[in-house]
DNA sequence: AGCCTATGTCATTCTCCGTTGACTTGGACA
DNA sequence: TGTCCAAGTCAACGGAGAATGACATAGGCT
């Protein structure tokens, strides 16, 4: 709203960096406000940009937002990840403050407001599972693989939304236990 | 949509009856569709009742939203859980499809809508504390209450949303051993 | 029966926002 | 320096959907 992300003074006419700015604004405000909730005239000011220059650019709201989504699908490292210790280095992470990494969190936002959206959710699912689910998938193994990483996603996915939306994080005792649990529950569904 | 809830021949000018059909159209659409996705022409349509009985009798569309929330957020159903079936019938539940039977899950679903949207995710914390987190608090019981009930709403969390992303409903022994392990996993949570 | 008010209907208006197309300007190149 | 195209600006259009208010009517009450 705000927050200015271009510099005060406009850029020289350079497409490629405009077209950047404009793509950077718009993720930041379809994570936060989602599809509807982001107007093209905000999106554009936060870019410094025009909005009809959206239009020129990504061909409207809808390109707009293919656009976005694609970039914030980032590269995965599922496969980076040690099997041993998965469940409680997750469960350590989750327990943390959300606003500790608030830009880490923007491209999983995105996709939570894209998937709780009707209109925006049949575009999730291509992407998701080519680079979420399957490599998950390859990565647990063992019996069960389709249910197993459906289960393990919906528990990740469940936990970086409490993780959002709960004001206050766990402290003490109940924190451990809370880290104890998620990472035994996290840990038994990697384990064949 | 296409379904009404109310009887096909319109009441006979019943205003607490017009007022439920409404709230409960609205309840419907609004978790279906968030605040955005939802209009106010379809949730009178699908109550049987003009668009303009909603100003009428809630003020406008932020009014319908409130009451909704408020009537989607009381804690009379949580304490009705079996603990024993638990599991399995949530499992089972969030195995089907996205778009069907999704009655008992309205409230949750509707939750889930309105903390992602900025705009109504502010009349959430205190009311989901209260009468959400702490009706589970006092239902599972036993040890860890505080980090049980997180984990529990997490899990709940995460299977709606891959309930929403998923276009094909898991079938055939893929779909019982998610159902087995997701009513494993909800029931030790349940169980002291 | 005959009013009278609450209930329901309809057409219209108002506002917001995405989109469009004509216009202006900067700057690269000859 | 003059030309020309891409980059950027501006105002207006159109559709969608919420809100409004005048109008119609059912049905209780006297």
């Amino acid at each position: 709203m705000t927050t200015v992300l271009a510099p005060e003074r406009s850029r020289k006419r350079d497409a490629d960096a405009t077209r950047a700015a404009i793509l950077a604004a718009a993720k930041k405000h379809f994570a936060q406000s989602g599809y509807d909730g982001a107007f093209l005239r905000d999106i554009a000011a936060d870019a410094g940009a025009d909005a009809a220059l959206i239009n020129r650019y990504f061909g409207g709201k809808d390109g707009l937002f293919a656009a976005a989504l694609k970039d914030s699908i980032a590269p995965d490292r599922i496969a980076q990840w040690d099997r041993k210790t998965f469940g409680r280095e997750v469960a350590t992470m989750m327990a943390g403050h959300a606003h500790a990494q608030v830009d880490r969190m923007h491209s999983f936002q995105f996709l939570l407001q894209a998937a709780t959206n009707p209109t925006t959710a049949p575009l999730l699912n291509e992407a998701v599972q080519e680079r979420f689910m399957c490599p998950i998938r390859d990565w647990i193994g063992g019996d069960d693989v389709e249910a197993r990483a459906r289960l393990l996603a919906s528990v990740f996915i469940g936990l970086l939304v409490e993780r959002l939306i709960r004001d206050e994080p766990l402290e003490g005792p109940e924190r451990d236990a809370f880290i104890e649990r998620t990472a035994a529950m996290l840990q038994s569904l990697v384990e064949h």
